[in-house]
DNA sequence: TCCTAATTGGAACGATCGTTCAAAAAATAA
DNA sequence: TTATTTTTTGAACGATCGTTCCAATTAGGA
């Protein structure tokens, strides 16, 4: 079982890797995602990335920098599909409101209540860490823009009012995403959740 | 330097403490908000306490313990400061906006970042950790309903319109404290965080 | 003053931490 | 086949983890 597709750069492999990169790498997002960096012990990465200590740390460098390769896969999936919707040319306001129903959905169905991965990060790591901490702000800001991008959309359409400062509404709704991804992890009651979220978006009308 | 207080429950006392109980627990309280429990080792209670490790444990039980006194400090300290105006007879409308005030001064004081040691502890430990989830909860159920009782008097003298859903938007102002405890961990900046409360408190209008 | 009881400081415990490394295994090139 | 190169495996490293334990210290009671 080799991956071929790791001999286009190189001129000459003597053997290829018995693993796929994205899937152990995606194993140890999830790891890290649901018992946060510190929680996290190497043992534990081993036996979840099916992979041994040589080859974890040929791969992908110390604990640290499997961290932050982990972020970035959760930025290239998780908060890109977050985020495409909202930067997509037909979005509007029901762009903007599936984002937190969708939110809703996977608050309630996650049974492990890992929450938001950068969320997390952020409340571990941030203070201490200003390397991670301006990766995160990178991705978080992202998130900022796009809600930005489809306010813009959604005053150009009429959908809502003319006088919003939609900086601020930006802000405001990422900061509630944090707020409910918090929340989602004390106590996940759909209810009160789709509640939290109407009064919400009631900014926007 | 005997702490005379600690004779009153005891029957016979060869040696007192040497140290005030409640102030050591302060010290321990600081360093668990400012690293998280599995952030915060033993020998760093230690030397910030300034106790050795057998009066440590002869006071405060073992770490998971200590960390729940910790948490039960600050419910008494920091987070009755934050309740109190918020269920005083007088208070109104403006206890409300006062309390997002006095968050933004204090996040944009605190140049360690600690955020708030509930947030972090509910992101750190609440999946893991269903008995101190449950503390936590309750902790953060009394910010909740010390809201809602404001809120009341605040209907009650007309300053919001009759026709609010009171637990939702007291559901909502709680969970975007905890939006802007985590944004202010990422980029302290005041004008921002004054943006995103100046919309969270405009459902108030 | 001596006895007793509690506190204190720090040595020591086994377990686990992140990391390194060398030998075995595998696969290509000659 | 042999030589070469890379990957894999897991033993081993020193450091640190949370916790225990005990001798030394302190102070009230007899």
């Amino acid at each position: 079982m080799c991956y071929l597709s790791y001999r286009i750069n190189l001129v000459k492999m003597a053997r290829y890797k018995e693993f796929n990169q994205e899937e152990v790498l995606e194993k140890a997002m999830k790891t890290f995602w649901r018992y946060g960096y510190e929680g996290t012990s190497i043992q534990n990465l081993v036996d979840n990335m099916g992979i041994s200590r040589g080859s974890l740390y040929d791969t992908f460098g110390d604990k640290r920098s499997l961290f932050q390769k982990a972020i970035a896969h959760y930025d290239r999936t998780v908060i890109r599909q977050l985020i495409l919707p909202l930067e997509a040319e037909a979005a509007s306001k029901n762009a903007i409101f599936d984002c937190f129903d969708s939110l809703i959905n996977r608050a309630v169905s996650d049974r492990d209540r890992k929450g938001c991965f950068l969320t997390n990060t952020v409340v571990e790591l941030c203070p201490h860490d200003s390397e991670t901490a301006s990766q995160i702000a990178q991705n978080i800001k992202r998130v900022e823009k796009a809600f930005h991008k489809a306010l813009i959309k959604a005053k150009d359409r009429g959908e809502i009012k003319a006088d919003l400062d939609l900086e601020a509404l930006a802000s405001f709704l990422t900061s509630s995403l944090q707020g409910l991804r918090v929340i989602s992890k004390i106590h996940c009651d759909r209810q009160m959740l789709a509640d939290i979220v109407k009064v919400t978006l009631s900014v926007l009308d």
